[in-house]
DNA sequence: CTAGAAGTTCAAGCTGACTTTAGGTCAAGC
DNA sequence: GCTTGACCTAAAGTCAGCTTGAACTTCTAG
């Protein structure tokens, strides 16, 4: 398939496809008369870069998971520091959020005058 | 207090103090010759911002929230759709974390050969 | 009085993840 | 044969949220 059908089945733009085949994180394809052809587990490929991409990891970090250009790369040394790595950090997120939620909610039943009042009164120090 | 006590008490870069005053985050300071002196409660301004900001708003949520240069700003007509619309948002992070969580557990402690084989077998859709 | 730390402005640079632009090639349908 | 649309490369642009640099002034301690 070419680069536009391979954009369409992914959701991607072709020429974010272009960039992670630059930065490294999908191989270049074979190629007629100049045009990448792609295989059909492209899509897949793809689709696992978005999905770790939409997870919040960064293509770098990507790249260490997907261990090099091909899908089925075995499992690196950087990769379980960088999942325990990434466990703690998504704990974090976790509790920062659930603050954030009940602090959003609270604000919009309260009746405090500003933002800065109704944070003093939940007491900004224990948030 | 000067731009260098503030950015302590803050733990804030001076030049992100100028940065947040220049974006309309932070009031002009009164000056004398030339330089910022701040009043004690622009502590509490700057840290408000910074917990906003931490909490994942942008410069310019956190400029609705807070509603004006001052901090008892009474709540905007903005400020409702704000909230209403970052609590559906953090609702998103707090679920895509959540997975992530389960996943990279499970990756940890399975022995799949790549992450493309496990998310496989997890089923990438349901993820 | 003087060194040097801390302040000033303005403009430019940085990071990440792309997108856009410019200028050109190629393939398919009429 | 010609037009149109999809493709190509390389380089530049975009966004947020700062940071850095240059060139200069002001404050403070000895």
């Amino acid at each position: 398939m070419k680069i536009g059908e391979l954009a369409g089945r992914t959701g991607l733009n072709a020429s974010a496809i272009r960039y992670y085949e630059q930065v490294g994180l999908l191989a270049a394809p074979h190629r007629a008369s100049g045009q990448r052809r792609y295989a059909d587990d492209a899509v897949h490929r793809v689709r696992l870069i978005c999905f770790a991409s939409e997870m919040g990891f960064t293509l770098g970090e990507i790249k260490i998971f997907l261990g090099g250009l091909r899908d089925d790369a075995p499992v690196g040394p950087r990769w379980k520091k960088l999942a325990e790595r990434k466990i703690v950090e998504v704990q974090r997120t976790i509790e920062r959020s659930v603050r954030l939620q009940s602090l959003l909610e609270h604000l919009l039943r309260c009746h405090c005058a500003s933002l800065a009042v109704c944070v003093e009164r939940l007491s900004l120090a224990k948030i």
